[in-house]
DNA sequence: CTCGGTAGTGTAA
DNA sequence: TTACACTACCGAG
């Protein structure tokens, strides 16, 4: 596996791929935070930095994050529970500029009741931006949390929402 | 009506 | 067993 340390409009980024796909997105506030993060999700695994291999893919990450394009379709290589996969193809459905509850991801994925747990599966996400987990927001429509960092959340929203506007 | 407690759910540690 | 990026529901004011 492959990885490459880029800035973005939202701090440092972390991208990881395989031959397959992308592995990881991450945000972080500098590169000693992404590698520690990067090194304990996928310890035991060989993972080299290759900057070059990653070129293209930092374009794709970062026309999704700036740009509205792509982030749908980019290839994926993750790994998952059934149920946390069940929620992260939920999540990929849910249309740019747009949000849905937990509650509401709970029902699209035929388990009503588990909105907790798809709360516990959107923060298991391992690829920001490419599985829109930000998009999820409570059910009052507060904010809620985000695994790197509510701040970049909010940013996010706002982004997606002009866009709609505009 | 508002307000607080709680059950239900999947996972990782 | 516990602690969660939750929320519909129920009883008490």
């Amino acid at each position: 596996m492959r990885y490459t340390i880029t800035k973005s409009s939202l701090g440092s980024m972390l991208i990881a791929a395989s031959e397959k796909g992308i592995c990881a997105i991450t945000f972080g506030n500098n590169t000693n935070e992404l590698m520690r993060d990067l090194r304990n999700r996928f310890r035991g695994s060989e993972i080299t930095r290759d900057d070059r291999f990653m070129k293209q893919h930092i374009r794709d990450v970062l026309s999704s994050l700036d740009q509205a394009s792509t982030a749908e379709t980019l290839p994926l290589d993750i790994q998952g529970t059934a149920f946390q996969k069940l929620v992260w193809k939920a999540l990929r459905n849910i249309p740019h500029g747009r949000t849905a509850t937990y509650a509401e991801i709970a029902n699209r994925i035929g388990r009503p009741t588990a909105v907790r747990a798809v709360a516990q599966a959107c923060a298991a996400n391992p690829v920001a931006i490419a599985i829109p987990c930000h998009r999820v927001v409570r059910s009052d429509g507060s904010l809620s949390g985000y695994r790197w960092g509510k701040q970049r959340k909010a940013a996010l929203l706002e982004r997606e929402k002009e866009y709609v506007n505009g």
